[in-house]
DNA sequence: ATGGTCGCTGGGCGA
């Protein structure tokens, strides 16, 4: 079985995209970030026609998340239990299409889309922190809960882990994605039960799976590795290798992120 | 070169 994540920035800019990397990577199940739609104008039947079955969570223009399988799509849950909300000023708090779980061929696999926390000083920082922390909370209990289940957790976890998943980390300094408060809550998923099987299959620095569009980044190779996948023991066992797409990023068209496949015994 | 890249939307926000 093959299990990837990517974010797509628009499902509906990319799906000629999306659906060409389907069908070139041999991929079973997709976890997607930043389908940036809502449910009704997700392009539900271009998957079905190529054979996948879609689970899809959207509110309005920004975020939202979907697995897409063709071994299954069970138990769709469209947030976690701990999953916070996020309050706009003089507005109710809002749960926000952040995350989707769904088992596919006995795999539990959740999409996710970690908030990007915009600055230091800014409310989205807590934010993040604290949905880091609530997804660490629920994906201990799973595990406890029954510790032989095979757990995914992909996704854009928006964390730069160390110095060396950056071109150049001072450009950094200050900024999100590198404070240690963001890199502790990254980690407790070790301690939870879950390794970052990524790593540990392309252990290389400069690893990257993001080049923002602005600047030439990705010619200049100026990149980040912020899409990870946490697995259970159970799931652990099982990946036989790991691959960054990095060609997606080429050509006119592309994602600013670029898939990440997990090959599963 | 007083912008610079995208996507959603149809002005400005979010990344």
């Amino acid at each position: 079985m093959r299990i990837a994540t990517w974010n797509v920035n628009s499902v509906r800019t990319r799906l000629d995209r999306v659906l060409a990397f389907l069908e070139r990577s041999g991929t079973d199940v997709l976890a997607v970030q930043e389908t940036k739609c809502r449910d009704d104008q997700f392009p539900h039947r271009a998957f079905e026609e190529a054979g996948y079955e879609v689970a899809h969570t959207g509110y309005h223009q920004w975020n939202g998340v979907a697995v897409v399988s063709r071994v299954g799509v069970e138990d769709v849950a469209t947030s976690f239990p701990h999953q916070p909300t996020f309050a706009k000023p003089d507005e109710e708090p809002r749960l926000e299409a952040r995350a989707l779980g769904a088992t596919c061929g006995g795999v539990r696999v959740w999409s996710l889309y970690v908030p990007h926390g915009r600055a230091l000083d800014d409310p989205h920082y807590a934010y993040k922190l604290a949905w880091l922390e609530g997804l660490r909370t629920d994906a201990e209990q799973w595990l406890a809960a029954d510790p032989g289940a095979q757990l995914a957790l992909l996704g854009d976890w928006n964390v730069i882990p160390r110095d060396t998943d950056v071109w150049d980390v001072t450009a950094f300094e200050g900024r999100t994605h590198v404070s240690a408060a963001e890199r502790a809550a990254f980690e407790a998923f070790g301690p939870a039960g879950y390794t970052e099987v990524t790593r540990e299959h392309l252990p290389a620095p400069h690893t990257y799976t993001y080049w923002d569009y602005q600047q030439l980044a990705f010619a200049r190779n100026k990149g980040l590795r912020i899409d990870f996948a946490y697995a259970s023991p159970a799931l652990r066992d099982r990946v036989t290798g790991v691959a960054v797409d990095r060609d997606e990023r080429r050509g006119k068209g592309a994602s600013d992120h670029v898939p990440v496949v997990l090959d599963l015994v």
